[in-house]
DNA sequence: GAGTGGTCTAGACCACATT
DNA sequence: ATGTGGTCTAGACCACTCA
């Protein structure tokens, strides 16, 4: 069964890389219930207690919800407690109210430099670039400005950013059918020009959080690039360390 | 054997809190290894496999490490994989060698408003204040103002940071018996003053990144509150998101 | 070879949600 | 009552380390 010593694979993490197949190939749709562990043990022909490692290393990743009782569900952006799960921005006081995005702009272009590396495509291909504000309690605390491969998002328009409510990533997860799985974000301070400082109403040169995000797919592919600008004057970027 | 609904705890969690405690109460020793899974559950009355999965939730916490063939080990900030454990800077080019720390100053005073908040200590308590600085290949990069308890760190002196070689977290813990679990940080973007200025190099006014961190021992004990000011003009704060 | 953690199994039973 | 995930056990065997 197992192989010799210097590719040594244990048997759940094998099942595991099928249930991720599955889940790549798109068999069960995110929102939905996974087969039980029972059937997924019969299919692949292992005891339960194999399949319940390997699902219990996927939903570490938070690709799977286990909810007892009820099922194993596939995780999903619109799912309420995943909303804004990459934010980390959160007001001085503790006023738990959800940001709002509001669009102000959606357009196309040609990958430069920087997205093409970012987005691992061809320079020149086509990507949309959107630009939004997020406003905490009605007042503009980031602009984003997103950089997507347009291959993926054909649709996309600024009319589709509108008429959508919800978060930008269960847009792209329902219509689209790309899942956000991870991000990694980098951060800088840098000072405010002249267009952040009358979005985000600061003074211009005023202080202000950059943080570039590159967001994945499955199989580490990235489909968006971003970068907000963060005024930090009533909230805080918070980071756990463990 | 289990209890009733409302306050259902699994046995494997019971065992859980039993080895944190022993491992609070210094039953053995950051670096050392902890007895075996069949001695615990000897010990305990369990299986192996319930000792088990209580180690593998303290292992997730970064308290305990497994070396298979070997031993769990009770996890140190000496072991050369924790240094800088929680310093999430990084060259914007890939070079990877070590910060070296600087000490520059190290005072008594007794704790403020805001000390005394974030240690969770009577407001006039004794505190230790220290300032250095942090430089990545011989360049400054972070000025760092520190606090810690004075009640805990006695001995601490200037000195005695000078002629400590490994990072202020294995000194705690080595010689103040202080373990640092987990911490929290709270970013935001602030300009740079006068002597800051000067410590890092930068034109007064340029923007930092300023990262205020609480760290906690212990049963959610906050031990050290600490901010530093990063200079991201070739560095940046990076952070994984899952 | 002996000891440790790591994997895998099979079965019993518990907690939770739904019918 | 049924089905799901969650816990617990006991035993067998594998991979790794070290003497």
């Amino acid at each position: 069964m197992a192989q010799e010593s210097p590719t040594f694979s244990p048997l759940y993490r094998q099942i595991k890389t099928l249930i991720l197949q599955a889940l790549e190939a798109g068999e069960w749709r995110p929102g939905q219930a996974i087969p039980s562990e029972q059937e997924l043990a019969a299919r692949f022909g292992v005891s339960q207690g194999t399949v319940r490692k390997a699902i219990d290393e996927i939903a570490g990743d938070n690709l799977l919800v286990r909810k007892q009782g009820k099922g194993t569900y596939v995780a999903s952006h619109n799912d309420p407690r995943a909303l804004f799960r990459f934010l980390r921005l959160v007001p001085i006081d503790g006023d738990l109210s959800h940001p709002k995005s509001v669009p102000l702009d959606c357009w196309r272009a040609k990958a430069g430099q920087e997205a093409s590396r970012m987005l691992a495509i061809e320079l020149g291909a086509p990507i949309i670039i959107l630009r939004r504000l997020l406003k905490f309690a009605n007042k503009p605390v980031v602009v984003d400005e997103i950089y997507l491969p347009g291959e993926l998002f054909q649709g996309l328009s600024f009319e589709t950013l509108q008429d959508w409510h919800g978060s930008l990533y269960s847009l792209l997860e329902s219509r689209f059918g790309s899942r956000m799985i991870r991000a990694q974000e980098r951060i800088r301070a840098v000072a405010a020009d002249r267009s952040t400082s009358e979005a985000l109403k600061v003074a211009e040169g005023t202080p202000l959080l950059s943080v570039e995000r590159v967001t994945y797919t499955y199989g580490d592919k990235p489909v968006e690039w971003r970068r907000g600008l963060y005024s930090t004057a009533e909230h805080y970027y918070l980071n756990e360390l463990n």
